[in-house]
DNA sequence: GATTAGGATACCC
DNA sequence: GGGTATCCTAATC
């Protein structure tokens, strides 16, 4: 999910909200009305590229930032996986790259995003088929992205039908402060299980394999399985996108397995989210790591560090 | 103070 | 019964 955010996030960091969006605070947002393309042809991608430049700021300063979703400061995003495209600039990307490749390369994002939100909160992709609870965890998890506050009680009770049949005036009705925000995401993720019905008939599903994961993606994808998510298979899920989850969690040797939790609290509050368990916290979730230890599926590295652990069979 | 370790119990599937 | 979630004490960093 995350994709286009009116609020900022470009594709690549579609998870991620930016510096500066304080919970509770409306983000500033330019007026903006994304619409799904007429037909095929346009594409998703026509679709994403008619509000893109409205996703950076002129000056390029969010994506020098990076898309910190906690207050600390941190290093620029690499390039590769947080791209940044001047449209407005001559000589720029668009020069380099074709106009399709940039597209291409949005939806791409854009869908991978919708996917991992997918398998981390164990829904559809396409918001008509969800139920009041998907609608909840969708809800949640795009506050707690975004920093919008929490609406989840004005949408109380609605199901995906019933979500995706709202105006944007009534997201606004329901949600003063961020109802538009939701409705311009609940557009994005609409448009997306509609171009993906377009292009794969019967393959609106949260399970499309991607190339460039590789070894934990067929253990790991538990949304496929219809069985709950287990916790290691969760942290792996994050690991497996360190575009969106490296400030969180990330390998320290991936051909052994060691990772660090480099944000305990968020970690516990995203797994939280997975599990719709709101008092999530590391402490409790550092005790069902430990559970694992028995089991040999986690360990500690043979150097302990603090927050650092081992899957016991990496490959 | 935060993290680690592990016992005990409860809950849900 | 398995897999947590929760609460707890104690030790360590």
């Amino acid at each position: 999910m995350g994709s286009a955010s009116p609020s900022a996030a470009p594709p690549g960091c579609l998870l991620l909200p930016p510096d500066g969006l304080e919970k509770g605070a409306a983000p500033e947002r330019r007026a903006w009305s994304p619409r799904r393309p007429a037909t095929p042809d346009q594409g998703l991608s026509a679709f994403y590229l008619s509000y893109f430049d409205m996703l950076y700021p002129e000056d390029g300063t969010w994506a020098a930032k990076g898309p910190a979703a906690g207050a600390h400061e941190e290093p620029p995003e690499e390039p590769e996986q947080c791209p940044v495209i001047d449209s407005q600039a001559p000589g720029g990307a668009l020069e380099e790259h074709s106009l399709e490749q940039v597209q291409s390369m949005v939806v791409g994002e854009v869908l991978k995003d919708i996917e991992t939100a997918c398998r981390l909160l164990s829904i559809t992709a396409d918001p008509v088929g969800w139920s009041p609870g998907n609608v909840q965890k969708w809800l949640l998890w795009t506050e707690h992205q975004y920093r919008l506050p929490p609406v989840g009680r004005a949408f109380q009770d609605l199901g995906g039908k019933e979500l995706c049949a709202l105006s944007e005036e009534q997201f606004r009705q329901r949600s003063p402060l961020g109802g538009d925000v939701l409705h311009a995401h609940l557009d994005i993720w609409k448009s997306a299980a509609w171009m993906k019905e377009r292009t794969s008939p019967g393959a609106v599903h949260c399970c499309a394999s991607n190339s460039e994961e590789s070894w934990t993606d067929s253990e790991v994808d538990s949304s496929c399985s219809g069985q709950p998510i287990h916790l290691w298979q969760f942290l792996k899920e994050l690991l497996l996108k360190p575009h969106s989850y490296g400030r969180f969690i990330r390998w320290l040797n991936k051909e052994k397995g060691i990772f660090k939790i480099e944000d305990s609290a968020q970690v516990a509050r995203l797994w939280g989210i997975r599990k719709n368990r709101p008092a999530m916290n590391y402490d409790k979730l550092s005790r069902s790591i430990r559970q694992y230890y028995k089991k040999g599926i986690i360990r500690k590295p043979d150097v302990s560090q603090r927050l650092v652990y081992q899957f016991v069979h990496p490959i």
